[in-house]
DNA sequence: GTCTATATTTGGATAGAC
DNA sequence: GTCTATCCAAATATAGAC
């Protein structure tokens, strides 16, 4: 269907304008310009400009979901909570501004679609998974692991782009996580248990 | 002087449109009402919406560094961190506007003046004196006690206003920060070094 | 300092021909 | 589906009288 490569292509160019220009510092006159229409076009495609953002904002999601769904883990629970938490980093850093649309309110009045949240959802019962085999099932865990991922991507987006000042704290800030969780019980995975042990496991 | 009284009035009026409009939601137009004024009269106190938007980032800045200073914060230096944090959580949930305009970007293009981040700078200096009590001089630990706090702020903020289901995971937040956090020396403050045992110091 | 009047720009969205 | 033409609204900012 070429109605859809079109949407894909006016999609990208939004992005590229989103990256050069901010999220909200392109308008449709110039996205149009950048895939070679009128402005007026744009609408047969998308019914209007928060329809644009939403779309961005589904594509966003996905890749986050296809990333989580392809990480190769570690069996070990713990040092798997370590990987996701690095990827997830990896995955924010690597486009500041799809961190912005995705887990920041930078678009005013813009407020995802049902079936865009639904993506976000399925994104987020990954962490959950995780935690689980980790033996963590206080769902105050993942609330303060989205707490603490979002907050080193935000202070390594907003104060030190390009850099890795907040980024590099992450497996500090996991072994944090972990102190203050409720160790699994004693039926529970015993590489997960090691790493309960008391104590600084990493400087 | 009169004109730093209307100054204030229009100040006033703008923090109030943005808690019931958002802070991209009001124009110039909705504020000279607010205050009774012709928008065009507003120039005479601020050169443009860029120029209140920075006096309520320099208020709101000047805001936290008071609260810093008022703090009676307790002897023991780890109890004190956590009365800090939780302070500033308040402090944030207080006026989540007021925490949008100052720790996120959602004003396109507004960029802190110089003499507003003086400010932000002021405010921060407490943090790394509050570090140092406790005998941590790592400045990693303040970087990530601030995306830590930024984290759990924003996620309250956006995904339970009014509640406290991120506010409550504070006291837990910082006893994970402490047990990733290089101990003080056999020469620091004994009450701060007894924290720093292993272990978990509460649920 | 405040007002009226207005400039100027921008940008989202719609109508209707082809 | 794309185009031309146009609407409409909003919003920042300036000029100049009083």
């Amino acid at each position: 269907m070429q109605h859809e490569a079109a949407k894909e292509e006016i999609l990208e160019a939004a992005w590229g304008l989103a990256r050069t220009r901010g999220l909200t510092g392109f308008s449709l006159r110039d996205l149009a310009v950048a895939v070679q229409m009128r402005h007026q076009s744009l609408y047969t495609y998308f019914a209007s400009k928060q329809a644009i953002y939403d779309a961005m904002f589904a594509q966003g999601m996905r890749a986050l979901a296809d990333q989580r769904s392809a990480l190769a883990l570690d069996r070990d629970p713990v040092r798997a909570l370590r990987q996701a938490a690095r990827a997830f980093l990896a995955f924010c850093v690597e486009d500041p501004v799809r961190y912005q649309l995705l887990f920041e309110r930078v678009v005013p009045d813009f407020v995802p679609s049902a079936a865009s949240m639904e993506l976000s959802a399925e994104a987020l019962r990954y962490v959950g998974a995780w935690h689980r085999a980790a033996g963590l099932t206080d769902p105050a865990d993942v609330d303060l692991w989205r707490a603490v991922l979002t907050g080193l991507a935000g202070q390594q987006i907003a104060n030190d782009p390009g850099g890795a000042r907040w980024t590099r704290l992450a497996d500090r800030a996991i072994d944090g996580l972990l102190s203050t969780a409720q160790p699994p019980s004693a039926s529970g995975a015993p590489s997960a248990a090691s790493a309960f042990q008391p104590g600084r496991s990493r400087r």
